[in-house]
This record gives structure tokens, sequence and C-alpha cells, in this order.
DNA sequence: TTGAAAGCGTTACCAC
DNA sequence: GTGGTAACGCTTTCAA
């Protein structure tokens, strides 16, 4: 910058507004400046103005493992909608395993204005160091332990019209694949569903242990096809899309229809549980809308400061996809999803 | 770093020197201040840092669209690897589409040490800037066009095993599903594949234009089974994995039996397609070592200054991982490979 | 072994 | 409308 304002003749600080469209420079100045910083191929080092400026435009990605495509499409989502925002991401952690320590530490160290968290085990320690340092936390598809504000899915809501669903195409004998336990995410959708179903006068779902793969969603699935018929669910809540093809193809494997037999239905909305042989009926999360509020409600904190605004917890509505993986009830529904009227009252 | 440095009574140069574990530095007095720095909860800032060093540590990331879970799975391993190796990654882009201009200016603005690039469309435009700029630039599972290393499977070997393998088992109508044309991987595993059927005499392979989807291979699947059966192939090489599951989905749901009708096999090694259904035969690619050595590559150009070193390719091999989606050779294999006499001479 | 000072590239404040 | 200067937090040279 220097060199550029010595061969326009200017002092650095003109450079400086010059470049960034302060109002009060002269037309010709900044002109004349711009083409020389374009001929030059300058680019201001964004480092040193985070400097003076306290905030470096980074934000702190911290995902869990992508194993399930949900964090793949979160992932892209967050890239796209942080750019449009003048935000970066800096990627902390992807993949399985607690946060390291080292990993904790760079996100104080690139000084990162705030964090998104999604499916991940942050220790609490690591919630903990953000709070103390007032870097703001915002968790997607989490909820929050102590420190940081949440979005997510109203996962309670989808559980119940999904429960409503099968329960309405006649099915009575409903299971449910769980989550892991540790997370809010599936312990709410277990939940949902089994209150909607007990509301609803019909005999409690039977549990069966998942996990957050296809893996687990398939050994699931091999147990309930390995039950005498007449013990055997005849519809399936796996609490995640991915899981719920991991039921599928073990139930089919077994030799059992889907949903002949058996119907199926998830909950995230990832693409490829949308495709053939799956067509899977799921409640499909506004991922862009949730990752958009995630990071607004970011920006929110970094600019009045974290702990300024009450930590808040947003909900988004999810929306039916029907697909093919389940049996459907006898009026025809809307494609859009079932009418309102078929929702359960709130609880 | 000065208040620590006025509370440990002594210089802030001797607080940077103490807590880098500078040699000479006494003992107790770097005992004294990182006692200190503990207390206060300090943490260098690495911005600052970066300007005096001209290193900012940071290697931006550019991934293509995450559908395919094989880049999912390599942004993983990057995240790891780089952090192993003390460098955070600037998530640049992720996601279809070429890269904004904005995008390539935050490469530039945050000082990325080098770049790290995959399955994406890195205008020509955007590899010159970074040669412009002389940031070291490496693409894994892609061929740089001008610019920059490039490491990736040796897909040509790999088809030819693949090719190899589908003759050895009796196979002689043979077809490929080739991927996105605009890329050297698979123009590489097409011509692989060719070359290797025609130099043990077989007829020339069916082609079927595919593309980077499920969806893709869905389609590929499709036109395949819709052939009298006469003219159908009875083996079909994807070139990705997740091209393959599409493939088989279609076969399957068009009445055919993959691999009694049909045999199927892939490319890179992706987790869900080892999976039932589809158990894939396919050809793994070494992903941790590609990325390893990719940012190995990427931190040499850093150290010597990008173009120092003569910019290489890298071909790593892969292995065959045998699944349930072909038949096999009359001759047991060994588990983890077809036998060395069985590979093609070289090219 | 430690201290003082210069400098990294930028912006903000206060003069003019 | 523009210039000078201090400051952001750190490392490094040069002295002591």
């Amino acid at each position: 910058m220097a060199s550029l304002a010595q061969r326009a003749g200017v002092a650095a600080s003109t450079v400086s507004r010059a470049l960034r469209d302060d109002a009060r420079i002269s037309p010709e100045v900044r002109a004349r400046i711009t083409a020389l910083a374009q001929e030059a191929g300058y680019t201001p080092n964004i480092l040193a103005r985070s400097m003076v400026l306290g905030r470096s435009g980074l934000i702190g990605l911290v995902l869990g493992p992508v194993e399930n495509p949900f964090y793949a499409e979160l992932m892209q989502q967050a890239v796209r909608l942080a750019a449009a925002r003048g935000c970066r991401l800096l990627l902390l952690h992807a993949g399985p395993g607690p946060i390291e320590d080292a990993t904790t530490e760079a996100l104080l160290q690139y000084r990162v204005d705030g964090c998104l968290v999604t499916s991940a085990e942050l220790s609490s320690k690591a919630a903990a160091i953000c709070a103390a340092n007032s870097v703001p936390l915002v968790m997607i598809n989490r909820v929050a332990r102590e420190h940081g504000s949440a979005v997510s899915c109203d996962n309670r809501a989808g559980a119940e019209v999904l429960a409503e669903l099968l329960l309405q195409a006649g099915h009575r004998r409903l299971a449910v694949v769980t989550g892991n336990a540790a997370t809010s995410t599936g312990r709410e959708r277990t939940e949902g569903f089994c209150q909607s179903v007990a509301a609803a006068g019909g005999e409690a779902p039977a549990l069966f242990t998942g996990g957050a793969s296809h893996a687990a969603g398939f050994a699931a699935g091999q147990r309930i096809a390995a039950l005498p018929a007449a013990e055997r669910p005849d519809a399936v809540f796996a609490v995640a899309d991915i899981l719920a093809m991991g039921v599928i193809d073990a139930l089919r494997e077994a030799g059992l229809k889907v949903p002949g037999d058996v119907s199926v239905v998830g909950m995230d909305g990832i693409s490829l549980a949308q495709r053939p042989p799956y067509r899977l009926t799921t409640l499909v999360q506004p991922l862009e809308a949730m990752v958009a509020r995630g990071l607004d409600l970011l920006l929110t904190g970094i600019e009045h400061g974290a702990g300024a605004a009450p930590q808040e917890r947003v909900l988004l509505r999810g929306t039916l996809r029907l697909g093919a993986s389940c049996r459907l009830p006898g009026s025809p529904l809307p494609p859009s999803g079932i009418p309102d009227a078929a929702l359960p009252a709130a609880e």
C-alpha cells in the first residue's frame, strides 16, 4: 500500500480510503488509485486489517463425521452463505472423535469472530473456552449445553408429523431406530414420535438402538427382520435418513418388502435417500434456512458482542416429503405434505 | 503480550521467546512467564505473527460438489492431516459451479500459504491468479492444466486392473459409464479401461455418458437395462463408485440381477458403496496417502517458494477391493487384489 | 540471557 | 478532501 501511495503521489491513508470506497475521496483520485492498484495486482492484506479492526472475518466451522451426507450438504450451504455475508470459514474439525486441544487453540489463535458447530462432540471444555474468550457460538442441529445459541429443526414436531402419518396409514405396531443417545437431535425425535403415538392412544413403539450411520441402521434392520412375524413392527421410524437407508437395506435383504411388509420413514431430507431404490418418505430439514439463521445469529452476536443479546434457541419447521417407502393413508395426500388438519395439536 | 511482559517484569521480546521455547531463555524466567500466560488465559495472535513471518499457516481448500461422498471423505482427511502439520484449512469453496471471483480474492487477501484443490471447476483464471501471486497449488484427484502439482490415483493402472478382472471372469461384452468429460480423472479411467480391453483383444466397450452423481449413474443404468438382451453388456465399469451405485440400482429396478445378469465395478472406494446392498467391487484410492502427499508437496512448495522445485505429478497405486457386485474369475483370488502376473503389461 | 527498537500492512483519529 | 501518526500484536535484529 505504501508503494501504491508513493506512485500515486498520495498518502497511505488516502489509498486505504480510496480502495474501500470511502465517501470523501475525490472521484479522480480514487480512479487513479484503483487503476494503479489493478495494474500492480495489489490485494489488501486482511490479516493486517484484522489486527486493527479486531475482527478477522473468520468463522470457525466444526463438523462431525461427514459419513452422514446431511453434514456434507450443510457444509456446502455454510460456505456459500458465509461468503454471501463476507465471511470465510476456518475448517477446524471434521470427523469422528472429540476436538483436539490444538484445534481449540487454533480457534483462539486465529481470532475467529465466531464458531459454527454441528454434529460434533464439542467438549463442554471447548464450549467453556469459547465462553471465556467471548467467542460467539452457534450450534446447528444440536442444542448447546450451556453456552451459545442453537438452530435446529423442530424435531419433536417433525417426528409427530411422521407418527401421525404412519398412524393414519393404519400402522399400529411401530418401532423407532434411535440415534446416538448423546445427541439432543436423536432424543427429541424419538421422544416426539413416542409422545405423539401415546397421545393418539397407540401402543408404545419398540425401540431399537441405532447410531448415526448406514451400518447402524442396517444392524437395527437385521434385528427387526429377525423377529417373528407376529412381533415384527409394521412401520419403522429411523431418526435419520442415513439410518433409514440402512434399515431398508437390511429388511429387503432379509426378504421383506418395503413398504409392502414394513413401512420405513426417516428424517433429514438428504438427497441420496430421495433416490431409488429408497424413495424415502422423510421430514426434510430446512437446511439452507437453518444455516442462514445460524450465521445471522452468529453475526448478531459478533456485532453486539457475545453475551449482549440473550442466547436463543431457534426451531424451524421441516416439511414432509412423501416417498414410496411407506404405506400411505387411504385418503390421497397433497404432494407437498399432509394437510394441516392432520397435524397433531401442539403438545 | 505487553501486559504479560509488564507483569513478569521482562521485555515483550522475552515473553515472545519464552512462549516459543527459544533455547536461550533461562528456565526460571520461562517458567514464570508460561505460568503467567496460563493464568491470564493468554493466546498468541497468529494473525499478528503471520504479518511478521510472512506465512499465515492457512491453506486454502477448494472442494467440488460433495454429493460424491469421496470428496467428503477427502475433506475429513485433509483437516486431520493439515492439523498434524500445523496448518489450518480455509474453506474457500464447496459445491457445484465455478469459483466466484470474491472467493479467489479471499484466497489472496488471507494470504493463504498454498491451495489444495479437488474436484472443482477451478477456472484457469483462478489458477493463473495463484501462479501470478506465487501461491503454491496442488490438485488432488485432478490434473492441473498449467500451474501446480497434482496427486492422484493411477487411474489408468487402476482401470486396467478392473478390466483385467472382468475379462478374467469371462465377460466379453463390456461397457463403461463415463464421468464428466471435462475431468482428467474420468477420461483417464475410461481410456485405461478401453486400452486394456483392446490390448487383450477384446471388443471395444460400449460407452454410456454418466456424470458425477447417483442420478447420472442411474440414468445410464436405465439405458443399459433397456437394451435388448443380446446387445446388453454383461459387465459395466462405472468410473466412480457413486455412479456405480446408481447403475446397480437402475439395473436391479429393471429386474436384472447384479452380479447375476450384469457385473458392475466402480472406482474410488467410498464407504457407502462397500455396504449392502451394493458390496461393490472397486478400486480403492489410497485417500489418506494422497492427501498426505498433496499436503507435503504443498508445504515443500511453500518452504522453497513456489516454482523453486519443478511441479510434479504423483500417481499413487490403488488397491482392488473385491465385493459381490461382479462375477469372479474361476480361480480364487487373494483378497488383497489380483496376482501381479494378472496385471496387464504397462502401456 | 535479556532489552530496545524497528517493522509487518492496515485503519482510525485528528489536523489541515 | 487529504496527510500524518499512532496503534493493532507479534518477531527479529542488534546491543548490552
